[in-house]
DNA sequence: TTCTAATAGTAAGTATACTCATTAATTACT
DNA sequence: AGTAATTAATGAGTATACTTACTATTAGAA
């Protein structure tokens, strides 16, 4: 009878249903979208994504790294990284220069303008993370922090793109 | 001098560096791609994404849903959803259907088919959820999805695509 | 009732994020 | 030394995930 009337009428909450509320990677991919929009809000100004930040502020810390490395260390796909790099560099704020060692590899560094930036827009990456948390009581932070970080080290080998580790 | 040589044979952890490291938003993204590696894995043999299976999973307790309230109703774009939609009715898993009431409107449901796959896969998205908390002690989980909770609800209107409210 | 505002869906454009295949260069092995 | 295996980067292809703009339809207000 009523077959093709739309559910929200009839049906005020279809969030009711348990199946996806449950599950622990729905929220997961909700909070990442959620970090994301913070992030961006946070650094509107700057016309930055936090993948992008993420690769300047590795290279400003560890100038002439190659793309691989740089994709290992902020846990990236080679070819995801090409793509971003390629964004950076369009925008002249990392420069690829040849490898002398291996002609295979560019070696990435910021320039002036990039490092520059990098320094402009930490305090809004700061201010974005620290309201990432805000729900959370000041000592449950921590917790979570501790948490997230036995999560990821915990499956990093299941991850299509491990971080680097140290093998000591 | 040595200008030109990777970073990574003079020093084999760029990962030392502190900023990206201690940033819960780079936490948040590495655990959303090792969860959803996991997905993928686990329910490898039927070639659905985590998205996907997602929008099913709605359906199947919710027939007859619009495009809108089903894409609120996972936290996603309406934009974004007309692709999945797209992808799962060329596979035949879902049927769109105009609504006699709102003729701008499609009506989703899943197809017998649909229904089946949902069934078949359901195991191996528990499982795969399982494997996702795995390195946290049992106690833990309970935790760590109750932060969860309080993080995504309590940053739930700072999202691009809210969750629908009860409004109560 | 007609004109306007809001809404559902689509389309185009950008940016991750992965896959597999390819190319070029390097390393390892015989 | 010469061949084989490996590696760095790129390119094509698919799938989220967002933006703004657009069309069609509906709802509301003068």
């Amino acid at each position: 009878m009523n077959e093709n009337l739309p559910l929200k009428i009839m049906s005020p909450s279809p969030t009711d249903n348990q199946s996806i509320d449950q599950l622990p990677g729905h929220y997961i991919r909700r909070l990442q979208q959620i970090a994301v929009a913070i992030f961006l809000q946070e650094t509107e100004a700057f016309s930055i994504t936090p993948i992008q930040f993420a690769a300047m502020g590795v290279l400003d810390k560890n100038p002439h790294l190659d793309q691989k490395t740089l994709a290992q260390t902020i846990g990236q796909d080679a070819s995801t990284i090409g793509g971003v790099i390629d964004r950076l560099e369009a925008r002249g704020l990392v420069k690829r220069s040849p490898c002398v060692n291996d002609r295979r590899a560019h070696l990435l560094t910021l320039t002036d303008e990039g490092q520059s930036l990098v320094q402009q827009i930490t305090p809004a990456v700061l201010k974005a993370q620290d309201r990432i948390l805000e729900p959370l009581t000041p000592s449950d932070h921590a917790t979570f922090l501790k948490m997230l970080d036995i999560l990821v080290n915990g499956n990093n080998e299941l991850s299509r793109a491990p971080t680097i580790s140290h093998h000591t």
